[in-house]
This record gives C-alpha cells, structure tokens and sequence, in this order.
RNA sequence: GCCCGGGUGGCGAAAUGGUAGACGCAGCGGAUUCAAAAUCCGCCGCCGCGAGGCGUGUCGGUUCAAGUCCGACCCCGGGCACCA
C-alpha cells in the first residue's frame, strides 16, 4: 500500500490542469455563465488563514458550479494601493512599487499552491498603470457628469510631522511617531456625490434577496433616512449675518419640551463668535482636538459652553432658549445645529443636568408621572403615549409618529418650518495626501482654474523617483513632478497632488476583470455576458463601506456608459465569511506604548507566556488577524507539512463559514488523517474481492445520502455540514464488505463529492480507480431518490412533553396506527399507568406527544 | 456612545417550534505490535449505584412541545466614513 503523497501529487495535478487550461475562462454566450468573486487581497507578503478560508470557499462555489456545468469565471487580482507601502517606503527605504510587486510575487506563489481554480490569465493589481489609467478616465467622466466635486473637510492634523493622519495612526488623539497631540484642520478636498443616490441606494436594498439581511440592515440604518422638520429660530444677542439659526429635528413632537438650543463647533455661528471671544475660542481650539472619527466624538465627554446668544421659540414669542456650542453635534448632519429636549433624549438629558438647564417632559407613558428621573424616556415612535404638551391642541394620547407629522403640518401651515428628508450618508471623499495611490488626474491652473487632465495625456503616472525621507506626501515634496502645462491654455501649472482613496481603486475591480487588459474601462460585449458577480465573498468587516462605494461607483459607471444598466446592483449574492481570530500578544515599551507580537514570538514555559528573552506578555483575547496587532498564522507552514489539501479540508470544516473560526493546530493533523484514510479506502475498494453481495444496496443508500446532503449543504453555504456528511459516507464504506466495483463507485462518488474541497486528492483517488479524464471536468453527480427513503422510521414518544420512549413505523404510517402503537408501547403504559391520555399529538415522521 | 452580529459538552459544532449534542477534535478503555508510530473496535453532557433528575449566557413569558418565538438583562466580537 502506497502512503498519500500530497507534495509528488498537488504539483501534478496543477501542471496538469494548468496545461488543460481548464480554467481559463472564455466568453460563450451558448453557455450559462457563473461569476464567483472573492475580495481581493491587499498584497501584504504573506498569505494567512483568512485568506485560504476565503478563496477555498470562492474555490469549492467555483468548482462545483463548473461541475453543474456553468461557464464559471473566477479571477484574482491585488488591492495594491495602501498605506501600509508607504510604510514601509519610510521605515525600510524600500520603494513602495518596489515592495508592492515583490508581495505580489509572494503570494501569488504562495496561492498557487493552494490548488485554487483561478483564471490568472485575468490577474491584475490595482497599482498597475493599465488599471489606473482606466481609473482615471473614469474619474474624468464622473467630473463631466457632474458627479464629482471639492468642497472643504477635515482631516487629522499632526502638527509635528506636518501631516495629515489616517484615523489608524491616531492613538489616543496624539499622532502614532510624533506623539503630538492631533489637531482637525480644514482642507479642500474632492468628493463623490454618492449621497445624491441615498434615496436609490435605500430602496434597492430591498431587491438584494441575495444579500445577508444583516448587511442590507447595517446598510441600512448607515444609509440612515430620516423624515424630521427644518426650521429657523429668530437669534437675539447674535453678530450680523445670523439674524436666525437653521435647526433639523427628527422629533418635532418634543418642541415644548425644548430647553435650549447646541451648534457645532464647526458651525458658522460658533466661528463667527470665536473670533471676537477667547474663551470660545479656546472651548472650540479643545473640541477640534477630539478627532474627526464619528466614534471619538461620540465617546467623549460631553461637553458645551453658552455663547449668550438667544433664540426664540417658534411656537411662544415670550419664551427664549439659550444657545450653546456642544462638542457632540455634528457639522456634518443636518443643518450642524439642534434644539434639544433633555426629557426625551438621553444625550441632552446628561447635557441639561450637567449645566443645570431645565428638563420637561412632553409625553409619559400611559398613565404615567409628569417626572423625569436619570433615564429619558425615548420609546419607539410607533408606541402611543399621552402627551402632556402637544404642540397644538389639548393633551392627549398619540403615536410618536402622528405627533411628528402633526408638529410638521403645524409648521407648514404657519410657514415657519418644513418638513425635509435627510440621510446621515455623507458624500464620500476621495482626497488622500499620500503618494501611494492613482493620482486624481486634474491640473491647477493661477489662469484657468481647476482644469482636467487631456485623455490623451492619462494616465498620470507616479514617479519613479520619489523619496521617503520625510513624512507627508512625497508627491508633494517631489522636485518635479507637480509641474506640468496647463491642458487648457498651457501655462506653467501644477499638478494635483492629492492621490484618490483605495476604497475607490476596489470599487470596479469586478467590472474590470471581464476585460482586464482593454484599453477602456470595460468592453460592452464583456461585462453584457459575465455581468453581474453571481456570488461574491468577503468579510462581514466590509459590509458598509466597501460595498456601499461598490454598489454607488456601479451606478455612477451606469451613468457614463461603462456598464448597462442591469449592473446597478453589480452584485447579485453576497456571503460574508466570518473571520479568522487568534490570541493577541502584547508587551508595554518604557514610554507605555503598546507593542504587539507575533505568535512565533511567544514562548509558553514554566514562567508562563513570555517572549524569548523572558519578557513576560500579556495574552488577549482571540480577534480577527490583523498585520497591525500581528497575531497572524502563517499558513504555509500547514501547507508545507501536509499539503494544500489537508490545509482546504481544515478550513472548510471546523466552523460554520459565516462565523469567526478561531485558528488552533489541533485540526490539521486530523484533516490530514482523514484524507490518508480516504485515499486507503479507494486503494483497498481497487484490491477488493468479490465481498458480500448483499451490502451492496445499503452502502448505495449510504452514497446517495451523501450526495443529498453535500449538494444541498454546499447549495446553502453549509460547508461544515458538507464535511460531516463526508465524514459519514467515510465510515460507510469503511465499514461495508460490498464488493469491490461496488465500492470502486462509491470512492468515484466519494472523489467526485470532495473534489470541491480537495481537488488534488480526488484526481488522484479518481485515477487510481480508473475515472475517465479529470473529475475537475465530472459533472457532479445526481441523487437517486429512490434510495434515499428509509424502511422504517423511529418516533420519539413524549409525556408531557418528555421523551419517554420511542416506536418503529412506516415513513408513511397513518395516524391511527401511530396511536395504535404508541397506546400498545409497554413505556407508555408505564407512564399513563392505567389511565387515558389526555391528548395525543401526533407530528408525521417527527413525534407524538402524549398529554396526561 | 450609536448600528450589526454571536453565546449549546473539555473543544469546534448539529438541530423546517418536534428525540439537544449529528459529524469531528481531545480524552478514556481495548485489539494489533518485541516496542512505538500508524491503524482498527468501543465508551464519552452533568449529577446519581439505580429509578431518575438537571442541562443550549441570565431572568421572565407564549406553547401539548422552546436552543429555536416574545420581553428585559449580561458578556464577547465587527463597523463607525483616512487600515484594508
């Protein structure tokens, strides 16, 4: 008996599929196509377990849809722009196209190895000049669309390093190398208006049946529609120019419960009385040290300061609210200016005791006190509560929801407030101070303005020669490269500097792996077959962003004519792989600095886990691997030692494919005994004898069990059941004596079932017991119904809803006779103890349930 | 803080409202072996000698029947617009 070779066989076999080209994909509009797409990688150097969990499933969809006999395309390319190049550029002196390709490379190696059924005829990355280029025609076309545009937005600000940081880099509001403490400076910068497709973004959620209702969900509510009425507070005590104050509210119902009115820092007003009041200025100076994330503003200490000025509430000439400047409202959202009612909003209820400002309430619930304690009282605004202080009329019990529409109607009809729609979706802003990115192709021209590179001038190429040598943008600082004629009147102009952010570079990849080497974008005849990607797959970390710029870039290229217009939704199923988390390993540096180790790093000893040297370490909890916390696991390392088979079969069947998996060792040493144990079975079902006959038809009933259950398992993204039900047909034909073609079919099944998960092996099984051709190229095989039905059918007997015992029918006996027998089971008896059942239940080939 | 998930044996997990723990890992016992590795067979939620009782993060509810449905809470993870 040969032992399995997985490091003679995988090679082999990927020669031999390679020089077969049988997964070169080619247009064939006589064929049904299937598009199955992973997220692209960012080309770090090293593949990890999240990546072959990732690509194995791409890879199992990819080949069993091949086996059911679709025309499949299954690309690979780079996420390749990024800071992390940049980096290292600065750490190593390493040009980052330099560092980038050589990560690539590595890869790319080390992927191959995985055996994955990839078209890497169709490979690209997006630093390639080919696929900027493209880029930026698109950029340019979107301008001419009217789809682009620069306005003025903040950005992390290290006064040290002179340079702007990404929210990564800022740790605790001071900037990762300098230590500063960070600062919101203002730039002017681009923009996509992916906001003017709120309304169409929301609404073709609904239509994504393929899509985790979790995602739609989070989309969704990031999306974040809101129906609430804008209006104008008349301002007393306010410098010229703002005469009234602009508010948005979703809870106008809360009007006589308002106590005062919160601007931004941001706003207008404030920077208006900033200039003329230190003591504002310096409040304002603190709150622009917050950060410009969403999350360090929401979680700071709220904070506020009375600028003295008045407004005068809409509904009572007499009564006045102050106005305050709060660190927690947003320029962003709405009008950047609020009225808040402290009884009914938790955020200005801390507010209004922290400085003392008055708390009323508007509603209570029915029945209810007239008193509001620690807690506002915000409940759904379907849920009917008695309002205290309507804005007209006398008090009464309605919905939230009426006593909005009724606030909005008020306002209208007194002409002092309308009611609006508003989304939180901002528009997405492109502009990155970095080098390593596709340039935004415009010119600055002192005559003409901001001026659009000529198509016949694209792309605009990086330059080969930028140094690293200082933090910032080395486009910036690059002697040369800035200054160029002006494509309109050609005078001496500069160049923007401003490199586009990487979510743009991964938010058409899918559309340009139909036709990756055209000189356009995409080929009309290209994207109208392959389009759109039937499954993609990815982590549920990108469920907002990534595919949220996807779905808007999909329709902003629908509008410039790139796609037809059944991509709007480039993306027809979705799948979110959970991640691969592992122990975080940290130790504290002389100035209290975090640093992070690798697991190779740490050592478990009798001083417990410690790094070489002794230093002791702190082990975290299991999160998702990352490079920045670098608790990554090298799978090479499995796929060295016992082959890409064994590594596939591991990831597939440990935890169900949408959930975290946390990597451990233990499994690949039994994933690579169950495949030796495989390939034993196929050696010893070609070497068996005549057997017993009459084994035969219980081990069919075993393969066609299998094939039922791994098809509809693989059908619903159940890999892990798809295994177990592997597991059993192994132990099936372990166990039968069947003679031996009988158990030459049932290991051609079997090799037919596993060539999803491991390819390599189930050619070799395949070929060893005499399968024509590759069973890469079988068509998978069909379950006979027929033998899928058992004899008899065991029925678990419950008292009460206890199980007591169990009785042996039909499948298709009737009622009466599982009474008959369940009232003749010596169990029940014992139970009912001489007395008549209360009720009996009977659930057809589920359960009976005796009620006594 | 806000939005979205998850929580079941020692471990990974399975279970159209219908036998909780399929399948696997680890463990234990046995066979084989000079011995070991490998392999094969068996046992394996907890308590209890047993009858039986208890068990799906916690508490409460609906139901003949709840891991599954409803309500409140706890813990862990993801996202929060410049990490990708």
């Amino acid at each position: 008996m040969v032992r399995y070779n997985a490091r003679e066989v995988e090679p082999k076999w990927q020669r031999a599929w390679e020089e077969a080209g049988l997964f070169r994909a080619r247009r064939d509009p006589a064929r049904s196509k299937y598009y199955v797409l992973e997220m692209f990688p960012y080309p770090s150097g090293r593949i990890h377990m999240g990546h072959v969990r990732n690509y194995t499933m791409g890879d199992l969809i990819a080949r069993y849809k091949r086996a059911r006999g679709f025309n499949v395309l299954h690309p690979m390319g780079w996420d390749a722009f990024g800071l992390p190049a940049e980096n290292a550029a600065m750490a190593q002196g390493i040009d980052p196209r330099v560092w980038t390709y050589r990560n690539i490379a590595d890869m790319r190696a080390q992927m191959k190895l995985l055996g994955l059924s990839l078209d890497w005829s169709r490979e690209l990355a997006t630093c390639d000049p080919e696929y900027y280029a493209c880029q930026q025609a698109l950029f340019l076309d979107f301008l001419d669309r009217g789809l682009v545009y620069r306005k003025a937005s903040v950005v992390n600000w290290d006064p040290v390093d002179m340079t702007v940081l990404a929210n990564e880099q800022v740790i605790d509001g001071k900037g990762w190398r300098s230590g500063a403490p960070v600062e919101r400076r203002e730039l002017t910068q681009w923009f996509f208006r992916i906001s003017d497709y709120a309304e169409e973004l929301l609404a073709a959620l609904d239509d994504l049946p393929g899509w985790p209702e979790k995602v739609r969900l989070m989309q969704r509510n990031w999306i974040g529609r809101s129906r609430g009425l804008q209006f104008a507070f008349a301002t007393r005590g306010a410098p010229a120019g703002f005469e009234t104050l602009e508010v948005y509210t979703t809870r106008p119902d809360t009007l006589m419960g308002a106590s005062f009115a919160a601007i931004s820092p941001d706003h207008p007003l404030a920077r208006a009385l900033e200039a003329a009041d230190p003591r504002i200025a310096a409040f304002c100076a603190e709150c622009r040290r917050i950060g410009t994330s969403e999350e360090a503003l929401e979680t700071a200490e709220k904070k506020g300061i009375d600028t003295g000025i008045r407004v005068v509430h809409p509904l009572d000439p007499d009564w006045e609210l102050p106005v305050w400047i709060a660190n927690f409202i947003l320029m962003d959202y709405g009008t950047g200016a609020i009225f808040g009612c402290p009884a009914h909003d938790q955020r200005d209820l801390d507010f209004a005791r922290k400085y003392g400002l008055p708390v009323r309430a508007v509603f209570t619930p029915p029945g209810g006190a007239d008193r509001v304690g620690a807690e506002a009282f915000v409940p759904p605004r379907t849920e009917t509560v008695f309002y205290l202080r309507p804005v007209s009329g006398e008090p009464r019990a309605m919905t939230g929801d009426a006593a909005v529409e009724e606030a909005i109607a008020l306002a209208e009809s007194g002409g002092w407030g309308r009611g609006v729609v508003k989304y939180r979706l901002r528009d997405w802003g492109i502009s990155r101070q970095r080098f390593w990115g596709c340039p935004i192709p415009v010119v600055h021209c002192d005559s003409c303005g901001i001026v659009p590179e000529r198509r016949e001038n694209l792309p605009v190429l990086l330059p080969e020669d930028a140094t690293f040598d200082r933090p910032g943008n080395a486009l910036d600082w690059h002697p040369s490269w800035k200054h160029c004629p002006c494509p309109a009147c050609g005078r001496p102009a500069r160049r923007e500097t401003d490199t586009m952010d990487t979510f743009v570079d991964s938010s058409w990849y899918y559309a340009r792996f139909t036709a990756p080497r055209a000189g356009t974008p995409t080929v009309a005849e290209e994207v109208a077959y392959w389009m759109n990607v039937d499954q993609y797959i990815g982590g549920v970390e990108h469920a907002i962003l990534h595919l949220l710029y996807s779905r808007f870039f999909a329709r902003a290229m629908i509008a410039t004519g790139h796609l037809p217009g059944k991509c709007a939704e480039p993306f027809t199923a979705l799948f979110t792989q959970g991640m691969v988390t592992h122990e975080t390993y940290a130790t504290t540096d002389s100035a209290g600095r975090v640093r992070w180790h690798s697991p190779e790093e740490v050592v478990r000893g009798e001083n417990g886990v410690t790094l070489r040297d002794g230093t002791p370490v702190t082990v975290g909890p299991s999160v998702k691997m990352s490079k920045s916390k670098k608790n990554v696991v090298d799978p090479a390392d499995i796929v060295d030692q016992y082959g890409a088979d064994t590594a596939r079969w591991f990831v597939m069947s440990d935890s169900p494919p949408d959930r975290d998996v946390e990597w451990t060792a233990a499994g690949a040493d039994a994933a690579w005994r169950h495949l030796q144990r495989v390939w034993r079975l196929a050696e010893e079902a070609r070497d068996a004898g005549p057997g017993v006959p009459g084994e035969a038809p219980e081990l069919a009933r075993a393969v066609h069990r299998a094939i039922a259950e791994v098809t509809e398992a693989i059908e619903g993204f159940a890999f892990n059941k798809a295994i177990a039900a592997l597991h059993s047909l192994t132990n099936a034909v372990a166990k039968s004596r069947a003679p031996g073609p009988d158990r030459v079919a049932a290991m051609k099944v079997m090799a037919q079932l596993m060539q999803p998960m491991t390819p390599h092996l189930a050619e070799e099984v395949w070929h060893l017991l005499g399968g024509e051709g590759f069973v890469t190229d079988a068509p998978w095989p069909e379950a006979d119904p027929a033998l899928l039905a058992a004899e008899t059918i065991t029925l678990p007997v419950q008292i009460n809803g206890k199980r007591r015992a169990e009785i042996s029918v039909a499948p298709d006996a009737d009622r009466a006779a599982i009474e008959a027998a369940v009232l003749a089971d010596p169990a029940v008896r014992k139970w009912l103890d001489g007395g008549q059942p209360k009720k009996l239940i009977v659930v057809p080939g589920r359960i009976v349930n005796v009620v006594v």
